[in-house]
DNA sequence: CTTCTTATGTGCGATATCGTGCGGAGACTC
DNA sequence: GAGTCTCCGCACGATATCGCACATAAGAAG
């Protein structure tokens, strides 16, 4: 069981390392169990472990209890968070926990950063995640400005599904609001209208996907340049 | 004249370097005068150059000519652009360009990776800028999620004062209104409520900070946490 | 001084989204 | 199988922002 073999791994970036950088990482990658709601990390608290997903989801938001929220940023195999360890500081002012409940594995920031010292490949593999991420949040910030919510949340499905198996993603329209930061009610009707399109089904406790090439349409331009900026930046060197 | 001396360089970046990492790179930090609408980069352009302001302002903007655009990135003297090079990357999808005239010097990204391969110190230094940019873009992707127009503006209006001598800031409201993806008239009536507030003062072709203090409780959280992860991560290293 | 261009001011109906309140329905508990 | 909790559906007035049309004003050009 450990360390992990690398054919175990499904976790995109540790499968698209060298045999030689991933032999270096693996005797101190953590087996982690993420149910939903865990917490990898909350504003300026110093962040000890980089987590490489193997299934669920995270999310990462900008906020403070009991006041607005918003998420900037969503994570599952195809990366890893948080980000800033690779940048040199110690913590960011993000909350990062898990959306959808899934495994991984998690690294302590020193090992990570040691490795990374010593293998020029690796480092920039980590980094160009590192931009990956900062693209799809920049997107985000596009989308918040743009969109109206109909393809705000369409987006938002998208880069869901994108990170889950199969087409049924569990959530309440509740909790979809809030990373959106609009109005439970406006998720409701939203969606109806959604559905309406036969874009999705829609039923308590979960949003189906059924008509994917439909949703990336009424997207437009929000959805799809910082998935391929993933996978010109990622993918490719696998 | 050339190469510059480190006491004559405003950057704040540059001026944060080792003299040891500043004359590294010093020989080839080319003098570069940039004028209004200068582009630095258009997306998917390879970037062959970084560029650290002495003055004036840079923006940052997603989208596509003749259809929606959005800022998701401003600096000025306290950092450099594009971040990209930094982190493995030859492009980016973003359009950079000056805002507000200027100056500065420009690097070519092989010098400055070269420079950053052998000194932990820049690395680091560059990356941890990396990072408050990054911080920068979320906080808006945050305010465009949850900020009514007055807010979104208040916090454009300070992050421009942060980078400019004076209280004077030369913009017009059409700017101002593709910079924040609204409309140039809710431009003009949110300035005229600023006005009213006695927070500003504006005319034709610029708007004058007035009440710094009162423009930053206006904008409640989105204004202020990326300014001080800035000078957390950077300036307490001068 | 006149003309031209660019920038700003204003009005108004249309639309998107919000805040609030409440009812119903699925699921879980005892 | 009654109580309870969570999630969802619906209605409605209030507010924010938009889109469009047009008027005025400041500066530039001649």
């Amino acid at each position: 069981m450990f360390p992990p073999k690398k054919s175990d791994v499904r976790n995109k970036i540790l499968m698209s390392l060298s045999d030689r950088d991933f032999d270096h990482i693996a005797p101190h990658l953590e087996s982690i169990d993420l149910p939903k709601r865990f917490l990898i990390t909350t504003p300026d608290k110093i962040g000890d472990y980089i987590y490489f997903l193997e299934s669920g989801i995270g999310s990462v938001v900008v906020g403070y209890p009991g006041g607005k929220s918003a998420e900037i940023g969503i994570f599952g195999r195809e990366g890893f968070s948080p980000t800033v360890a690779l940048q040199g500081a110690d913590s960011a002012p993000f909350s990062i926990f898990m959306q959808v409940a899934g495994a991984g594995y998690r690294i302590a920031n020193a090992h990570i950063l040691a490795a990374a010292s010593n293998s020029l490949e690796l480092r920039n593999l980590l980094l160009r995640y590192v931009q990956a991420a900062s693209i799809q949040t920049a997107y985000t910030a596009f989308s918040n400005a743009t969109d109206h919510i109909e393809q705000r949340l369409a987006r938002w499905l998208l880069m869901c599904h994108d990170r889950t198996d199969g087409d049924k993603i569990d959530l309440t329209h509740d909790f979809l609001g809030v990373m959106l930061a609009i109005r439970r009610q406006s998720v409701t009707t939203t969606l109806h209208v959604l559905e309406g399109k036969h874009l999705i089904v829609s039923q308590r406790g979960f949003v189906a996907i059924r008509d994917r090439a439909g949703l990336e349409a009424l997207t437009g331009s929000s959805y799809g340049v910082p998935e391929r900026e993933y996978r010109r930046l990622i993918s490719q060197t696998i």
